[in-house]
DNA sequence: AGGGCTTCCCGA
DNA sequence: CGGGAAGCCCTC
């Protein structure tokens, strides 16, 4: 018998399979998706068994698999399905995609170390009579005392007994040693105080419930507060009671905990989560636990789309819009590509949930490609929050530059009536340029070009690019005057003024800079939600499902910060972004206002924020981008030149253009080469030529054998990126 | 990827 | 001529 596997090395030339003969030993032992150890040019490499054949048909000298790495860890007939898909959607090498799809304790190559917690029971090993014959004839001791309590007990714990004695004992045979794995195990209590679903609730439900057992993609659009979490939950209760399997995919981590617990609530023990906020060893425990069936129900960021369920009966996208479910380092999937096909493979409908649907997914939904469902009312009746639009022009005028007169107004308000503020904005540290004022010299990042950030807390200059760190000087390194200037605020200064100006009030910061230790997000949020706080300051990362009933007001300070970014989804990027934080006003019992500070204040994206109305923003967006050609007219495929050698970089994506315009379509259109957004990052150089098209055969063809003839080239590699999300 | 083998280059 | 570096090739 013969085997056919990959092996561990990421290389495009190395990314096919190799033959081996099964020995005879391992024969009934062997499956496919096993890990293995194989010879492989006079060393031994780890891989993975594709295919097990009765024939082989070549005239190769076949070499002999070594051994099996762990019968029990199997890649599934899906999961080995799933790494296919993977590699076609993204053009990774195949081992690529299975190392993707692992805990990082399991992952090929890393020894599979033991992370379970063992207890030694002793037993005895010889008939009874034996036993008490042996008792008898020895004198009295701690030996024939153990043996007495093993003819009551049957089994010890080895830690509560006497080494030396054991020891005698084993060596004679009396005994022996068994080694159990020991289950922490955390019961999770279900507490029944499962609320009930409105009509409009109910009716979503009900319109997926009608599709339990088919292949069907529905856009779940229910605005900020709609308890689609309750639809989520009745769903998966619906589907645990035909014995199937959930998958939720949530798109951070700072989210996964809140939703965990109400999850436990309503199953207990049944639900394993999965995100990279967990160690190595609480991933795979919780990949065990679901290896193992032991749950029915998987919560997680992108890559919990690749949890080993078998029988999945549903599987949840929420916030299916955002950015962090396309990965941005090889391989760039998208999870809701993955989660399709599981949807395919499981026969299981896919429900992808959002306040502010991604326009592809708006699109397709008024195409009857997804069944659209759409809930208009908050759960609890309560109007959606007021926006109001500050003019900073105008403001300027009164010298405000940072805090409205609103704002301000509205911020005194609420700390009065004790409620809770929080405020945006979308830049960390405290000062984003330095500058000199006498000889107009700029910090920037020696590896990536772009201006450093001064964080004040650490008396730092920060690239946010590489994490390039210097301690920040009293006089400017080129001309050596005193006289550097710190323009640009992030949420570091922010925090000082807003702690200077509202001196009663308590306030948290939460950014990239405050959460970077583990369960600190947890933390801040917990805080917040006991009211131990008044005012929460941050990044987007607040922005996204977090739920604080007390919260009346939210300022948006800067508005067109991520309005004005060269990339044709800003819009889309700063509706669902302002929405969405104006969603976290007023949740509870009290109506809440939210105060968006702006430049543009006739801009068509924040005046829809305004409104709350996602439709006209669809429908304007949408012609700009029928007139530009861009998603969801048109789809995207991009590629980044990248190499040490500035000269090598640019004379090679000329080639490309060439390449290209040679072999596509000709109703593809081809951008660029242009420099990347990333030009120079970390003393590499980048272009990007950016390919628009529409029904192109040819596409991914031309671009594997394009990556292809790159995998050999030293001086200059492809960076690909299919359905890019920014380019 | 990475080890072995060949080729190339330069000082003596 | 020799040795070390650089390039090339192969892996079931």
């Amino acid at each position: 018998m013969f085997a056919y596997c990959i092996i561990e090395y990421p290389v495009k030339t190395l990314d096919k399979a190799f033959t081996y003969q099964i020995p005879s030993d391992l024969r009934n032992k062997l499956k496919v998706g096993m890990k293995v150890l194989v010879p492989f040019n006079n060393r031994t490499v780890h891989g993975i068994v594709l295919k097990i054949t009765n024939n082989y048909e070549g005239d190769l000298e076949l070499k002999e698999i070594t051994s099996i790495e762990d019968e029990f860890l199997v890649l599934n007939k899906e999961l080995l399905l799933l790494g296919r898909h993977l590699q076609y959607l993204t053009m990774c090498s195949l081992i690529t995609a299975y190392q993707t799809m692992l805990p990082s304790a399991l992952k090929v190559k890393t020894k599979v170390r033991d992370y379970n917690d063992y207890e030694v029971l002793i037993k005895l090993n010889k008939p009874l009579e034996e036993i008490k014959e042996y008792i008898k004839t020895h004198r009295k001791s701690n030996k024939t005392q153990i043996l007495t309590e093993l003819i009551k007990k049957e089994k010890l714990n080895k830690k509560e007994l006497n080494y030396a004695s054991l020891r005698e004992l084993k060596q004679q045979n009396i005994i022996v040693e068994e080694k159990i794995i020991k289950k922490n195990i955390t019961e999770k209590k279900i507490k029944n105080d499962s609320k009930t679903l409105n009509d409009e609730q109910k009716s979503a439900y009900q319109t997926i419930i009608a599709s339990l057992n088919k292949t069907k993609t529905f856009l779940l659009y229910g605005v900020t507060g709609s308890g689609k979490t309750l639809i989520y939950i009745n769903l998966i209760k619906e589907v645990i009671k035909n014995k199937k399997t959930a998958l939720l995919l949530v798109p951070e981590i700072s989210l996964t905990e809140q939703i965990v617990s109400i999850f436990y609530d309503n199953f207990g023990s049944d639900v394993a989560i999965l995100h990279s906020g967990l160690s190595n060893k609480e991933k795979y425990e919780e990949y065990i636990k679901i290896l193992n069936g032991e749950v029915n129900i998987v919560i997680g960021t992108r890559s919990a789309i690749f949890a080993p369920l078998t029988n999945i009966g549903i599987i949840i996208i929420d916030e299916e819009h955002s950015d962090t479910y396309k990965q941005d380092n090889t391989p760039r999937y998208h999870a809701k590509d993955i989660a399709l096909k599981r949807s395919e493979y499981n026969k299981c409908p896919l429900v992808l949930g959002s306040a502010t649907p991604s326009l592809e997914s708006m699109a397709r939904a008024s195409k009857n490609v997804y069944q659209l469902i759409t809930l208009k009312k908050r759960a609890n009746n309560l109007p959606l929050p007021q926006v109001y639009i500050v003019d900073m022009k105008q403001e300027l005028k009164h010298r405000n530059f940072i805090i409205s007169e609103l704002l301000d107004k509205k911020i005194s308000e609420c700390l009065g009536n004790h409620e809770q503020i929080i405020l945006l904005l979308n830049r960390r540290g405290f000062s984003t340029i330095i500058t000199c004022r006498n000889c107009g010299f700029t910090y920037k990042c020696p590896y990536c070009e772009i201006s450093l950030t001064y964080h004040k807390t650490s008396n730092t200059l920060r690239c946010h690019y590489c994490g390039y760190t210097k301690i920040k000087d009293d006089i400017c390194p080129e001309c050596h005057e005193k006289a550097l200037n710190y323009m640009g605020m992030g949420t570091e200064k922010l925090e000082e003024i807003i702690k200077e100006k509202y001196q009663d009030a308590k306030i948290i910061r939460m950014d990239a800079d405050t959460t970077s230790k583990k369960g600190s997000h947890q933390k801040i949020i917990k805080a917040f939600q006991n009211e131990e706080y008044n005012i929460l300051i941050g990044t987007q990362m607040i922005s996204k499902g977090l739920d604080f009933p007390k919260c009346t007001l939210v300022g948006v300070i800067n508005a067109d910060s991520s309005l004005n970014l060269p990339d044709f989804r800003s819009s889309e990027r700063t509706f669902s972004l302002l929405d969405q934080v104006a969603g976290r006003s007023g949740r509870s019992t009290i109506p809440g206002s939210v105060i968006i500070q702006t430049f543009n204040p006739d801009n068509k994206t924040i005046l829809a924020v305004k409104k709350h109305d996602y439709d006209s923003f669809y429908l304007e967006e949408m012609k700009i981008r029928k007139i530009l050609k861009y998603p969801p007219y048109y789809y995207l495929a991009n590629i980044k030149i990248a190499s040490k050698d500035y000269n090598e970089a640019s004379s090679e994506s000329v080639k490309i253009k060439k390449y290209l315009e040679k072999n596509l379509d000709q109703t593809s259109i081809i951008l660029g080469p242009s420099t990347a957004s990333n030009f120079k990052r970390n003393n590499i150089y980048r272009f990007s030529i950016t390919i628009k098209y529409r029904f192109d055969k040819h596409l991914m063809k031309v671009l594997k054998d394009l990556d292809e003839i790159y995998a050999t080239n030293k001086n200059c590699f492809l960076e690909l990126d299919i359905n890019p999300l920014r380019i």
